[in-house]
DNA sequence: GGACTGAATTGAACAACGTTCATTTACACC
DNA sequence: GGTGTAAATGAACGTTGTTCAATTCAGTCC
């Protein structure tokens, strides 16, 4: 049993079996399985086909993907990565949903190195900050992919984003503890928007050149000047 | 002459004419120009492929786009667009251009509506909620448009960009004369960045089913939270 | 060992995309 | 009417996502 073989037999997600070696139909064959022609089952085509597409986008962009170069990547044609899909956006959103479950481990790691309870919010702005950074294409592509508008977000994905989501409102309930549920969800969304935009014009660049510490800076400005103001209670008129 | 050769004549604005009537070849001659074949100028083809583009934008998105669209529906092939604009790119930025214009125009507009000198900022961030909501396509189009990385973003767009940002940072000028010009800058990012994120995630249905009101009243709660603390002066820690 | 079977895999085909450019068209002038 | 020239065309190229008849081959049976 190569090194891949053993990746895989251990679950170990994409990202870190790709940092073993490259995922290629020649690097990747079962071992006891009972398929006929095939080197890989359904399941095993498929997980290779989200590495080599995560891996392009990480590397060159959404925009860059096509189904042709995850297909040849993993040593495959394009009919057979539609086997397995159902179609492109069906595979993007696979690989989506894993990087929503990447940033809610980053957001619950962030979360448990702030010994301060009242900095929790803090450390989730910089946290989601921190993650945008580091993989910026991977996260630029949850938010550059679009759905058709005639295909609803699958219950699954929805779920995935409302993980990161609860942390925040979780933060905020121990922080006002007074406030209502509707309030808290209130703020949660205003806050979480807000930072996200920061992510977003900084990172596209939107907002002349800033400099990544100082996209930082604008994070803590807006929490700490909004929490000042929701913990308060006093409202500016 | 007849009522499309008159709106053009007049400048008026694409969108403004095409209220009056379809844009198309067989309904915009000129009059008096030394024209070959043509039936337009070079100019006239450019304003005629503008509006179109501007209404498929609008009505279908900006996804749905194509330089053989745009040539078909005002009566030209696709070779004669390209020897308007050096590419779609080329297309889309004047498009985009022209809402930031229309943005800005809107953004003056809230301003001067709003009595309360304190409310300015409040009245900018409704107008940017207002505006993306009266055209999510076209508003959708300038953050969905990505130039290619090698490819820089001209100055006269930058300047476009800028000129609403400065209202911004002129009415955080006016509520707290004290800070420093770096700090309003910095405020004036965090706070437009703040309004953005809501903007895209709620227009984009991110925040789960929000209804419209309830977004204005996200924006509501970031800016008067922020201003609370950023006018005080106290640090939330 | 050779024929058979049926699943696995292929790759040609389709329509639509952005982009280019040799060719055609129609006007102005002589 | 002929000719020059600018305007406009549309076929062509290399992409794209997607489909599906055709091919290939592992396993089974005789």
């Amino acid at each position: 049993m190569n090194s891949v073989q053993f990746a895989y037999s251990m679950h170990i997600n994409s990202v870190q079996y790709l940092a073993i070696l490259c995922v290629h139909r020649s690097h990747f064959r079962a071992v006891d399985d009972m398929a006929r022609r095939s080197d890989h089952s359904r399941d095993e085509i498929r997980a290779m086909a989200l590495a080599a597409a995560e891996v392009i986008i990480d590397e060159q962009g959404y925009a860059t993907l096509s189904a042709r170069k995850v297909a040849s990547s993993i040593g495959y044609t394009v009919g057979t990565l539609y086997l397995v899909f159902r179609n492109l956006d069906d595979l993007v959103l696979q690989v989506n949903g894993r990087t929503l479950d990447a940033l809610f481990a980053r957001l619950t790691e962030a979360l448990a190195h702030s010994h301060s309870e009242r900095l929790g919010v803090t450390a989730l702005g910089q946290g989601y900050l921190g993650f945008a950074m580091a993989h910026p294409h991977r996260w630029g592509a949850v938010f550059e992919h679009q759905l058709p508008t005639d295909v609803p977000t699958p219950d699954w994905y929805l779920a995935k984003v409302a993980q990161s989501f609860e942390l925040v409102e979780a933060e905020l309930t121990r922080l006002a503890p007074a406030r209502s549920e509707t309030e808290i969800a209130q703020a949660a969304r205003a806050l979480w928007s807000g930072v996200h935009g920061v992510c977003i014009l900084g990172l596209t660049g939107r907002l002349g050149n800033v400099a990544s510490d100082s996209l930082e800076a604008l994070v803590e400005s807006l929490i700490s000047n909004y929490l000042a103001g929701f913990t308060s209670g006093t409202v500016f008129r």
